[in-house]
DNA sequence: TATTATTTATTTATTGATAAATAAATGATG
DNA sequence: CATCATTTATTTATCAATAAATAAATAATA
């Protein structure tokens, strides 16, 4: 027996995994149960229902994203290529939370699509802010580009193209 | 009453727009079938299961994608802001195709999966060798940043987030 | 402190809906 | 009438979600 906060933490935490393995679509309630350790009706206790549960665990993801990101200090001149350096390291530490939030748009859910949708509209400001403060000096430009990044990154982890991102010199 | 092949590529046709909006799981076998016209089982006749007729409908987007591009005639150091926006032409005149072909990583299916990967694979190949032949110094670093443009305007289209291509200076 | 009441955590069993896929029947046409 | 096109009818599987029941923990009270 656990308190209820601990066990929502607890689903939440390995839902995670089963989302950015599955997809949203292949990643039933059951196999979310299952990876947090408890049967699968009980996981609607905390959650209303599969929607709210996704968009409870991208709230988290998203906010582990932003924490890394915010963390990044670098002068003007080399922030663009920090954060870069920051997308990559969550690949290999949070791989989970990265693939799991490049991907979210792809899901047609209204619910889901407006929830994306508003963390993307915020992840952009709060990139474009932070661009800006830096005195980079096209803030807009980099923060789409940024994430544009980050989006590559994803599609070649997820389809094995590491080619994707080899380029001639070093690169990213 | 149609000959065989004519069916065959009017549900093809038709599939692209219902793949695009709904997504892989979400876009039935059923809403296919009735976008094109004929009835639901009558799909099977055509396509061992909807996996296969997922992949065929790719094969046709991708080489649409293909098409476009291939046709994109500029300079050297004109080559690149030339394709990008090609791709925002792609959207304009055949949006489902280029939403269907940049979300088609997030899905899980293996059969999918790896028929997915080999169209990347292929695209990537055809861009390095396009930009390498126009004698641009980075081939590989241009198509993966071209890539990564187009993963990007997907994005934002599908979230109706203009404002992440919107930057300082007419942009990309 | 022993006993009872009440809440909180969790499971088992079940339902209803949806959707892919198969099989059998019907219709058209050369 | 034989062949190809197409539909109707049906099956099977999967899954989210509900409901009912059990077990464990905590609180109240005698």
């Amino acid at each position: 027996m656990v308190v209820r906060e601990d066990r929502k933490e607890q689903i939440l935490d390995k839902a995670v995994a089963v989302f950015a393995e599955k997809g949203y679509y292949k990643a039933t309630t059951a196999l979310v149960a299952k990876a947090a350790g408890v049967t699968q009706p009980y996981v609607f206790h905390f959650f209303k229902n599969k929607e709210e549960l996704f968009n409870a665990v991208i709230d988290r993801a998203v906010g582990r994203l932003y924490d890394t990101f915010m963390q990044v200090e670098a002068p003007a001149d080399q922030l663009a290529e920090s954060m870069g350096k920051a997308f990559k390291q969550i690949l290999q530490t949070n791989r989970d939370v990265m693939i799991m939030v490049m991907q979210a748009h792809a899901i047609s859910e209204p619910a889901i699509r407006m929830h994306v949708r508003e963390k993307f509209r915020l992840m952009n400001e709060v990139f474009i802010a932070k661009f800006e403060a830096a005195g980079m000096p096209n803030p807009r430009a980099a923060a789409g580009h940024f994430l544009s990044i980050g989006l590559l990154i994803t599609l070649s982890d997820v389809l094995e193209l590491p080619e994707l991102l080899q380029c001639e010199k070093g690169c990213i």
